[in-house]
DNA sequence: ACCACCTGTTATTAT
DNA sequence: AACAGGTGGT
């Protein structure tokens, strides 16, 4: 049998995790080891010499991205879809199984997945309803409370709350949460993977059969197990502990969610006979980035230890520009960007990374000044678009009459005449009747309880939804979605708004039809959605993978992601931005203890996306909640051996204006300037008349400043020729 | 009941 | 800066 296919392209320690006897394997894996090839020539192993059927593997990883990526790379190797295997994120895969088994799960047939917006609303709702004052229970924190006891696997009744009233009272509102989200038939994130764990328990030859069937089983990014997927996995690979499983200590980076990295040490605990095999060489980085990467992470305490090698040049050092506010950070990355397509390098080999999404802003701005294309990742998405959110909404009530928070959503949007008087008395004789908004509601209207005006309005609503439902019926998935959008009046509602938003929200409700359109036709219909009616499917799909923001996946773009985003991928240029105290470190990570190694694995992470150029930029002030901040460089700048790094230019060239409440003292002087230019300075110009600095770059000769002249605009000159004189 | 406007609040990371 | 929620006029 020839498996040279499956094991030429790999190292020794890659062929070792690859051919490993059945049994546990943890395989600890550096960045840019090839964890993703040891995954995928693993499960082509199985298949092709163990003789394991694709039908008796599962695959789990954590974002949609990774799963279709492994699925991809699998039927390449193979030459053939590895068909019945099932390739999942935890959540994905977790869905799969609470539909094929809702009963067992106590589910109605037609549960609805709550995205992370929707959470907080029902949490609202449920505070309301509890008459507790948001302002003393803040819905966000709320939220988070009950995501991380039930990402511990604990339900209200097991909560620990040591008699402190505070506690207490969470645990109430949790409570009240789980009543309302089971009358709803409402499964948030965390519910989708702690149902399905109490599925298997309470169903024991359930999960004999998954036992049966999964020998086994493969996960990606091991250290981003929480303790819920953690016993997940447990439960399911049974006593045999047949797991092959890949992760990397130092890219631990969502702790916030519940990711413990002790699940690492757990497994091998758990399992004795678990083979740990390290990848520690590198493939991907220059030996430059890779030393500096190193670096950084070195600060961290109690690693396991891993120390990555590359056989690689050292290429060139990392470069450092330090920005004058984040405007001028966003146009020297443009340049440079500029400068690599004229180069002719490819822009989708460019990635610019930063902490926070709201960077994304500047780098847009700049990136559309100079006709580059890019595609942003993150940030509000298509299905979590308001407007996208209401037509699912009537798609999903529809489905499901008792799903209050789609009821709750859209009984009056577009407005029909139901306002706060009339939901209240829906809502109370839902209380009332222990029973859903939409029943309470039937009620009302067939009692002539309520005033006649709105409850015709009221009517008016449950036959609209009524309608939809039958006139749904039979007819292919967009044409439904083409219909809701119809009959709901939403479409019509939008249209009638002239403006900019209402044309772009128009446009989104036509994309959603396609989206309908492709997601049922390209006959690649995601696995998990076998056996499930293609509107219940598509609702999920909406759930669970929210869609990417923009960009036209046709053509070459650069990529602007957060570093999050980002872990997994790889580009030849990389840009690391907003590389600042207070932003990254970021401020509320600095103000809790024990956080700042997570910010720290999020640097070597973003060091390590880099295969040839890394490009580190930080501003000296930057406009943040509306408010001008003059942040110190960020830390992990300072743990970067100096050797390795190439300043792009020297600091500053033009004499800064006083900082306020000494937030930065160092005014320097230009040598070689003439006069007194600094920042805000007005200045006058032969030609251009009056104006203010707004910007210097360079020294001596070689110095340019940005004025903004009245009548002019703004330029940049050259202040050894430009002739200006200070106001 | 609806809409436009104002005011106060709040700011990561994401399945 | 952005947004949710509240206020006041229609």
């Amino acid at each position: 049998m020839d498996v040279s296919y499956i094991l030429d392209p790999l190292n020794d320690a890659q062929r070792e995790a690859v051919t490993a006897p059945p049994g546990p394997v943890l395989v600890l894996a550096g960045a840019g080891s090839g964890k993703t090839r040891v995954l995928v020539h693993r499960a082509a192993w199985l298949i092709g010499v163990e003789r394991v059927s694709p039908w008796g593997m599962l695959a789990v990883t954590f974002t949609n991205k990774a799963a279709a990526e492994m699925r991809g790379r699998l039927q390449e190797l193979l030459g053939v879809p590895a068909a019945g295997m099932w390739i999942g994120t935890f959540h994905g895969l977790s869905h799969r199984l609470l539909r094929a088994h809702w009963r067992e799960a106590g589910l109605p047939e037609a549960f609805q997945i709550l995205d992370a917006e929707d959470q907080q609303r029902v949490v609202r709702r449920v505070l309301r309803s509890l008459e507790l004052d948001e302002a003393r229970w803040p819905p966000k924190e709320v939220q988070r409370f009950i995501n991380a006891r039930k990402d511990e696997a604990l339900r209200p009744a097991r909560v620990d709350h040591r008699g402190d009233p505070y506690v207490q009272q969470l645990v109430r509102v949790y409570r009240a949460y789980e009543e309302h989200c089971a009358r709803a038939g409402l499964v948030d994130f965390a519910e989708l993977l702690l149902r399905t764990l109490e599925l298997w328990h309470g169903h024991p030859q359930l999960l004999a059969h998954y036992r049966e069937r999964f020998r086994h089983i493969l996960v990606d990014e091991f250290q981003d197990t929480n303790a819920v997927q953690y016993d997940w996995l447990k439960l399911l690979a049974g006593h045999s502990g047949q797991v092959f499983a890949v992760g990397d200590d130092d890219q631990s980076i969502y702790g916030w969610r519940g990711a413990r990295v002790e699940n690492l040490k757990r497994l091998t605990d758990e399992f004795p006979a678990t083979r740990i095999v390290r990848l520690e060489q590198n493939y991907r980085s220059t030996s430059t980035i890779l030393r500096a990467a190193n670096a950084v992470i070195a600060y961290n305490q109690g690693r396991m230890g891993k120390s990555l090698w590359t056989a690689g040049e050292p290429g060139e050092p990392l470069e450092l520009y330090s920005a004058f506010n984040e405007q001028d950070e966003a146009r020297y990355v443009v340049g440079r960007i500029s400068a690599w397509i004229e180069h002719g390098g490819a822009p989708n080999e460019v990635a610019v990374l930063y902490r926070s999404n709201a960077q994304s802003r500047a780098f847009e701005e700049a990136l559309i000044m100079s006709a580059i294309p890019y595609r942003v990742y993150g940030g509000l998405r298509f299905f979590e678009r308001a407007e996208i959110k209401d037509a699912l909404a009537y798609l999903r009530l529809a489905a499901n009459r008792d799903d209050d928070a789609s009821f709750e959503r859209i009984v009056n949007q577009p407005a029909r005449g139901i306002g706060e008087r009339t939901l209240a008395a829906v809502r109370e004789r839902a209380r009332h009747e222990d029973s859903s908004l939409w029943h309470a509601a039937r009620l009302l209207v067939a009692e002539g309880a309520t005033a006649t005006r709105a409850a015709k309005a009221l009517q008016g609503f449950l036959e609209r939804i009524d309608r939809i439902a039958s006139r749904m019926r039979g007819l292919p998935l967009h044409e439904q979605v083409d219909q809701a959008l119809g009959e709901s009046g939403l479409l019509e509602h939008y249209k009638a708004d002239r403006s900019e938003k209402g044309r772009a929200r128009v446009e989104n409700l036509e994309e959603l039809v396609n989206a309908a359109q492709s997601f049922a036709h390209e006959g690649e219909l995601p696995p998990e959605a076998e056996g499930l009616d293609p509107l219940a499917a598509f609702l999920a799909h909406a759930a669970l993978e929210a869609g990417e923001a923009q960009g036209d996946p046709g053509q070459p773009c650069v990529q602007l992601m957060t570093l999050h985003a980002a872990k997994g991928l790889e580009f030849s240029l990389v840009f690391l931005c907003g590389m600042e105290e207070g932003l990254f470190p970021h401020q509320l990570a600095l103000e809790e203890s024990g956080r700042l190694e997570e910010e720290r694995r999020l640097c070597y992470v973003g060091l390590t996306r880099g295969r040839r150029h890394v490009v580190l930029s930080y501003a000296e002030r930057r406009r943040l909640h509306g408010a001008e901040t003059f942040p110190h460089p960020s830390r992990f700048l300072y743990e970067l051996p100096q050797e390795l790094l190439h300043e792009v230019r020297p600091r500053v060239t033009v004499a800064r204006p006083a900082s306020p409440a000494g937030a930065d003292t160092d005014v320097d002087h230009a040598p070689g300037l003439p006069g007194a230019l600094h920042l805000g300075q007005r200045v006058a110009h032969p030609k251009f008349g009056e104006g203010v600095v707004l910007n210097y770059e360079g020294k001596g000769s070689h110095a340019r400043v940005q004025v903004n002249f009245e009548h002019a605009g703004s330029k940049w000159l050259v202040v050894a020729y430009a002739n200006l004189e200070p106001v």
